[in-house]
DNA sequence: AAAAAAAACTTCAAGCATAAAGTTTCATAC
DNA sequence: GTATGAAACTTTATGCTTGAAGTTTTTTTT
């Protein structure tokens, strides 16, 4: 019978899903608060600069939206308020007067590289009970669970 | 050596938080959609009227957001709103005038039946490809965390 | 080349979330 | 019994987030 999806197993995956939601909230909590003390920053920004740092050449306004999964206004507002902050800048497009380009500043990049460095110890510390093969394991079934919501889109 | 603590176990939780993070987001962003379409609600409201369906005498204002785990503030917004739709009614506690007492209402406790059962099934389809006995471990070394988090509180 | 459609943003309205400040009510101290 | 302090909320300011509507620029059709 293992394997079989019976009305027992839809509760336990619902069991799991909603102490799966309950710790990453607590995590993404821990992360926030870290980012506001130490940083004075909050986790979107915190996630738009960590999608730049990858991209030394910059990104366009709607492919930071694609990369985040967010909405071309929300990216809009960010970026912003990075740019008043002096951590990010706003360049032309050559050959495209409506589209722009987002790049980290010098100051930014050296900012993001201080939270990153605090962001790998704080998540360390959090997953101290959790063994590195277990880790790997858990990875795996999440990513299962990404792959079937991709699909859907 | 296995069990040590390295700079490379530290990535590898790195890792390993990203991609929950990831799914958990796929998953809830699914749940917002399927909640927005089918029930015209929000999952913060999703989460008050799951909270209050579990006492049926009501929770105080303040109990509430004990329970979410969320800010004052953000209870009083919320339960306005689902007063204003007929699914909560707003009742005074005898012995004290601060005080009020967060009510699902019977509309409010038949539509949330109605969203729970959606719900489970939402879930139930999400997490298909994984098995019962790797959900059960999963869930295992997320409680790890989750308890590590509130110990620190 | 003019018209229509699409693309890349920005703006707007509404809701969610927090921290901080403000109100009213209750409990304690003196 | 009056003052002090605490408790239970609400309000406010700020930022995140979305979907929808609006603007400007580019591309495609005809």
């Amino acid at each position: 019978m293992s394997g079989s999806t019976t009305a027992e197993t839809s509760k336990e995956r619902l069991r799991l899903w909603l102490r799966a939601l309950k710790a990453t909230r607590a995590v993404e909590n821990a992360v926030r608060e870290n980012l506001r003390r130490d940083f004075a920053t909050t986790l979107p920004r915190f996630d738009v600069m960590a999608a730049l740092s990858q991209y030394p050449d910059g990104l366009k306004m709607s492919e930071l939206s694609g990369v985040l999964k967010v909405s071309n206004g929300n990216v809009t507002g960010i970026i912003e308020r990075l740019a008043e902050d002096g951590f990010v800048a706003r360049e032309k497009v050559p050959g495209d007067r409506r589209a722009s380009l987002a790049k980290l500043t010098d100051t930014g990049r050296a900012e993001f590289a201080a939270q990153a460095a605090a962001h790998e110890a704080w998540i360390n510390a959090i997953f101290e009970g959790v063994p590195g093969d277990e880790a790997a394991r858990i990875a795996e079934s999440l990513d299962t669970v990404a792959r079937q919501l991709e699909d859907k889109d």
